[in-house]
DNA sequence: AGAGAGTTCTGGAGCGTTCCAGTAGCGTTG
DNA sequence: CAACGCTACTGGAACGCTCCAGAACTCTCT
């Protein structure tokens, strides 16, 4: 319950009323070790009763450091970022951090504004989630402060670390599922030839040939889902198909079960990302799983070491895994 | 191309450079009318030129202004959030703030604490996207800075000024609606006991006396969706469902169609919201949207004024409209 | 008892701005 | 030509904190 009568207390009022000076009022709230036990509880009681908080702005200017880390976020309506700043939040707090969200509205330019406007507040590291920062944005951001990055980078940007999921391995695990189901015409639906998906295009082409199976790449840009299922019904169609991302996927299975056609029977799905729609179409989506909010606190640990001033930029892979629910089955 | 050696470049670096003194290059940046024409571009293209930003720590702790607003949201995930936040990012761009969004996790103690955080941080204002938080911790965050909330409050806040949509109109263009297709025995499922929920509930209510006809509210956490599938093939039983928000229409939609139940000729359904759900499920929800963008430039209109200090607390209400979709007919 | 080593506490400089009270220079005016 | 009023600029205090060098005090040891 702040008194806050006019203006809020200082050290200065809390040292005054303690009967201190300014300086140990600091320590002692920031806990160092040089403080006696009495006076440090005196000091504390002080202060709460009096409703004192410490102006992060007055520290950050004095000590060059605010405690607080940015999340810059392309698009806040992305339920895959939730999971990841859940991540991210919960590392940062562990460690007594604040942080503060940035928001790009899936544009670039945006995107670069409010990362200089979130270094410019002065936050002591940024993690960016979202692929659309060119490598030279990047680099100037980490230029400023330690930068690291979530997903995969367009260009590899050379002071950032990044973490991202093992997309080939993710495509691996469709692929093989519904290998093991029996399907052998496999085509791939590509949403952009954004990073992420393109990742996932290759290593759909690298898991076919491995399978000794011809691939087919469709562009949803390009009529790929008309095509697919006026294909999908003839006898030499593919009967499955692994889109780039959940989305996509859903679109395939709601155009698909207008057209008539079966799913899983005639046709099996399956996605990328385990976004909530995910669960929410009928029949559930099978996809592949990423780690969100593991990813959150490996990037947020990862910050938090940069800023330490520990280390030099690395790269982290983890590891995704797969969601098995109604879009696919054997072919029939 | 900020050249950034070592430390990023001071006033007074700029000063030097340019030959003046730092307080002419602090009037010249802030664009104050004595500085003549020929010095303060040349100051500009020095600054330009050394790769010079404000600290806005400094700033901040000499002007006590960041030109930084806080949002604070309950639940990032929730699309809802993000068109409001995009309409509060557009006005505070055009007033030249930044925004830093905070984010509660759907979590009334989280939230009060990001709130504090924000403040802490030194933002001149916040909107608090959620009516998740007491009227103690708003007031409480009222006493330190402008507060503006988006949404209806559980109880009213003293000093803090309210955006929200008018839910009893939403209802009543809800029910208008289902009455104009001849429904007479139309039920209201309500998701939980928060304000937004029980402003719609108490709509749906009056709306229904008004029309004379008898009101029935059933209970999501109560086994409401499974009692309502229970009546509705009956032959005295619902014809209608009006669904305090799209998601648990979306629940009844789906547990609706796996009852073999048939929407909308049995069962017509009506959502609240217009979330991005309503578009994604087959066939796609009737609901009432709110003007969510709009609701957030307003939001951030209020919220300028007052840290422009010309104000007392209001609330707006803004308009919300009917999207005629799929799951609405006339009962047959 | 004096030196040395802790421990606990203090005063002042400094962080990068803004703000305020001036000052310098110059043209106008009585 | 002294006085005045402008315009264009300056120097230093202040914002609230941290950090550092050192002061004051208490213990121990010789």
């Amino acid at each position: 319950m702040p008194t806050a009568d006019r203006a809020a207390p200082t050290i200065v009022d809390v040292a005054r009323a303690a009967g201190v000076s300014k300086s140990l009022v600091s320590l002692a709230i920031r806990g160092d070790a040089g403080v006696s036990e009495a006076t440090r509880t005196r000091i504390l009681a002080v202060a709460d009763d009096l409703g004192y908080r410490s102006n992060v702005l007055a520290r950050g200017l004095a000590r060059g450091r605010t405690q607080v880390i940015g999340v810059l976020v392309s698009d806040l309506s992305n339920p895959y970022h939730a999971d990841v700043v859940a991540g991210i939040e919960s590392r940062a707090d562990a460690a007594g951090l604040g942080t503060v969200i940035g928001h790009g509205q899936s544009d670039a330019r945006i995107l670069a504004a409010r990362l200089d406007q979130m270094l410019d507040l002065g936050v002591d590291g940024v993690i960016v989630v979202s692929a659309m920062l060119d490598a030279a944005a990047l680099d100037a951001a980490a230029a400023r402060r330690p930068v690291v990055m979530v997903g995969r980078p367009f260009e590899q940007p050379r002071h950032v670390s990044v973490v991202r999921n093992h997309d080939e391995r993710g495509a691996s695990l469709a692929l093989d599922h519904l290998h093991g189901l029996g399907h052998r015409r496999i085509v791939h639906l590509a949403s952009s030839r954004r990073a992420a998906a393109s990742a996932r295009r290759h290593a759909y082409g690298e898991a076919m040939t491995r399978a000794d199976l011809p691939s087919t790449t469709l562009w949803v840009d390009e009529g790929g889902v008309a095509a697919l299922l006026a294909a999908a019904g003839t006898p030499a169609g593919p009967t499955a198909c692994f889109a780039g991302n959940d989305r996509t996927a859903a679109t395939l299975l709601h155009d698909a079960l207008d057209a008539e056609l079966a799913v899983p029977t005639e046709l099996s799905i399956v996605g990328y990302d385990d976004a909530q729609i995910a669960r929410q179409v009928r029949p559930g989506l099978t996809t592949v799983a990423q780690p969100r909010e593991a990813i959150g606190r490996e990037a947020a640990r990862l910050l938090l070491a940069r800023i330490d001033g520990d280390s030099d930029t690395v790269e982290v892979t983890l590891e995704p895994s797969l969601a098995v629910r109604g879009t696919t089955a054997a072919p029939c």
